[in-house]
DNA sequence: GTTAGCACTCTTTGTTGTTGAGTGCTAGCT
DNA sequence: AGCTAGCACTCAACAACAAAGAGTGCTAAC
């Protein structure tokens, strides 16, 4: 495989734009008759022969056109200079849901994910932060019945999260509302997990020096870190209809596969977050994904967050076949928005 | 359309049981063969082409069998006197999954309609009680941020909503303790629409000579009932795949529509808890739904509720062409160990 | 290096029988 | 009167086949 001659490029660009529009496999005569080459059928089948024999084209089947491979798309990507700016449509749709202010966190991601599902024919999808590594504002404890008790943990950005468990011993509500104020005052800027080692740390010492009230708040928090609120994070998706409209999945069998990836959320998490922290934006293209549900798809992830810290990842899925020049700017244009009213 | 005869019946039972069990459209011949006839095609012939005048069958062509129209999978459920056995697979299922103790509400729900995912080729789908509509335990109040407030309520039967308000003065945790304090001594039987409409009750009678504290309590309240929890009752679905098991869904049309009612849970939510309180087990075949996009699904539903009173409604979706008599039975049998466990 | 021409391949589409399941109707049997 | 055998008819499903069309690879000439 030698390095790719300029009109190698501009060829392999053109079929891929050209079966990202039609999708249909694209052959040399319709790409001769295309004003962008002066260039004969033959010609053009003498480069295409050579983009197929370098794995960035394939033909479904002899005496088909070519479509790009995942190779293709790939290179293709990697080396689009020319993104589509975000349509005035998009801003419009843009103001009117992202930004406006406040709100809770999964607010705010559902708005995302909506956003995105409507103004593109893919499904939006969104990661849930990981509770345990978000910044605690408050934690509060109410008393349910005997031991049973539930904490309520709001995080800095706005998301709530009941976590049920049972204390050692019967307390009253205003001794929890008194370890709660006592914890809430110790707190600085930690994470769930951050509290949790330090808790758990103290405890390792084990001195009896502590006063009563600090021992049976430690006591209280062990019991509550016992329960581990395994909720981790989650992922959301809306308009899982969109797909349906593409003739790539009318075929039954390849949407039981991508739907039965939906529904396993966890694959989709491990795709979208395997990389959380790296790249501000990210493109998976099919088999990249390294899924076997979802090698037919493509994902366009950005990374969300609030104050520099990165939180999930928000994007689209779908067909690997996906107009990337228009949803790799709407993405990154939508993870800003998400951002900014984070701040808020 | 004259009274059916018991030939009649027996016909039209066996053309449904051997339709649900084939799917095939089922002609005279095959159920000439079947042991329970000593008749010959001719006769049988006769008795379809009643049946299909009278509207309990009808033919997808000429020269194709006959299949069970709506109103004969009606006739056939109202008229079933043999339910089939729960399975002592089911039995083990639900003992492992539904016959433990506690569990948040969510819980409970969530594990309900997995258990019928499992059991059944079928969609599994509960309704949310209103949240309006349940028993309140505890309300109390978390200050976010001044004026920001977190309502945490908990119901009777363990659900547990946060609600986000402004509240119109700047109160501090101590204060809003206290007056969750008062606020949970006061609360009855009381279900949250029972106790805002005696807040604003009191409110109208504007009584100055109130105490201060009861005061700011019906002040806050106010702002709390203010924000009306709008997320009103909701459902849950699980096992959508398995839908597309069934051949009469391998159409990607019809496929898209069940899917798109599916996104639309509001419509799924009014055939489900149109008649709460009504009958406490329900069939609704086909188009008897009223939804166009649910006419070629049958739900089989069955109340749940906690001491006698309904909280809402649990089961199955699939389609029309559905094992009845083994489905009938399996939702009853859950509902109740849901209910049971709700009890605990 | 580029192109025209040509033979070839392979999908798609349409046509045409053929088969088989099932029907309705009629006449005859019990 | 009710049941059944027989018969002609209909229609979907299937397979075989032909024709069309798109596209290819290769070769020879420009």
């Amino acid at each position: 495989m030698e390095a790719l001659s300029a009109r190698h490029i501009k060829v392999l660009k053109a079929v891929v734009e050209d079966y990202i529009h039609s999708g249909e496999p694209v052959g040399s005569r319709t790409l001769s008759r295309s004003p962008r080459f002066q260039l004969s059928p033959a010609t053009l089948r003498n480069v295409m022969a050579d983009l197929e024999e370098s794995g960035f084209l394939c033909q479904p089947h002899t005496s088909a056109g070519r479509i790009p491979t995942d190779l293709g798309f790939r290179f293709y990507v990697n080396n689009l200079p020319d993104f589509a700016a975000v349509s005035s449509e998009a801003r419009r749709q843009v103001r009117a849901r992202l930004e406006v202010a406040g709100g809770r966190l999964e607010e705010i991601l559902h708005d995302g994910v909506l956003t995105l599902a409507q103004l593109t024919p893919y499904v939006g999808v969104v990661s849930l932060p990981d509770f345990r590594q978000m910044i605690v504002r408050h934690i509060r404890f109410v008393k349910l019945h005997k031991r049973r008790t539930l904490a309520v943990i709001v995080s800095v950005s706005g998301a709530v999260q009941n976590v049920l468990f049972e204390s050692e011993t019967i307390l009253s509500q205003d001794q929890l509302n008194h370890f709660s104020n006592y914890l809430n005052a110790l707190l600085g800027k930690l994470t769930l997990s951050g509290i949790k080692r330090k808790v758990l740390q103290e405890m390792a010492n084990d001195k009896q020096g502590y006063d009563e009230l600090f021992a049976q708040v430690l006591a209280l928090s062990r019991s509550f870190f016992a329960q581990d609120p395994d909720q981790q994070s989650d992922v959301m998706l809306d308009g899982k209809l969109n797909l349906l409209e593409h003739p790539e999945f009318s075929d039954v069998e390849r949407m039981k596969e991508i739907f039965s990836a939906f529904e396993e959320k966890g694959a989709i998490l491990k795709i979208l977050d395997g990389a959380l922290g790296g790249e501000p934006l990210r493109v998976i293209i099919g088999a990249e994904s390294c899924c076997e549900e979802m090698r037919h798809c493509s994902l366009v992830t950005a990374e969300y967050g609030r104050e520099g810290r990165a939180l999930g990842r928000v994007g689209v899925i779908g067909p690997t076949r996906m107009d990337y020049s228009r949803i790799i700017p709407l993405v990154n244009y939508i993870a800003d928005a998400m951002s900014r009213r984070l701040q808020s």
